[in-house]
DNA sequence: TAGATCAATTAGTAAATACTAATGCATTAG
DNA sequence: CTAATGCATTAGTATTTACTAATTGATCTA
């Protein structure tokens, strides 16, 4: 079936779907600001693939980038998960099994 | 890249990536239980497809079935979510973004 | 300047995937 | 019993996708 124009949470799943690009992902948010080279190092795929894949991230708004010389930093854009989150929400899970957790966590920040 | 024997964020991910196998998810667990037949119905996809998403959709732990004579009834398992959740908890997306005031959201809950 | 490094893009390929049509196997109905 | 219905499974196909190798265009460096 054909969905006009690409919902959103659809780019983000297909984005976070395969393993590489999601290590990729993690890798970046790890890291606050990280080049291609620095990327493609340890990832166990050639620089092509790891601009293709940070190609999709930034489409699906879950990077972004700053050029600086040679190299392009990359830095992860947590919001482009929003369109995950509220889709998740509807399906009631946070309340239900992450309800310790936010008593803690507001205990956490604000003591 | 390969990963041994399929993360089951991975699984999860894939499952929900596709449109019409999300499509079928929502569409079980607004109906509480639901038959393929009627599943089927309305899907743009034939009773086959509708048997195969079903069957990825299990597989990830996203849904359960019952058998009750000639038909199978699917129902939502929500709990299959959890992969999901759990992997972005790690990027504190949810409380810290979605709500402003944790406080406020607390005492609602529990005054 | 000439070479080296960084990153994006391209062309090509093997594998995965979403589908259909057809078949088979139960179960129910006439 | 025979026909019909519900579902799973299979084989086959077109499309997508994740990758490599190679190229290009920058920018830095000796």
């Amino acid at each position: 079936m054909i969905e006009a124009a690409q919902n959103p949470v659809t780019t983000v799943m297909r984005a976070l779907a395969d393993p590489t690009r999601r290590a990729v992902f993690e890798r970046v948010f790890e890291s606050k600001e990280i080049s291609v080279a620095e990327l493609t190092r340890g990832s166990g795929v050639t620089q092509g693939a790891i601009s293709q894949h940070l190609k999709s991230l930034k489409q699906a708004g879950l990077v972004a980038e700053r050029a600086e010389g040679r190299n392009v930093y990359y830095r992860a854009a947590p919001e482009g998960l929003e369109p995950l989150v509220t889709w998740m929400d509807h399906y009631g899970v946070f309340w239900r099994e992450r309800f310790q957790n936010l008593r803690d966590l507001l205990k956490e920040i604000d003591p």
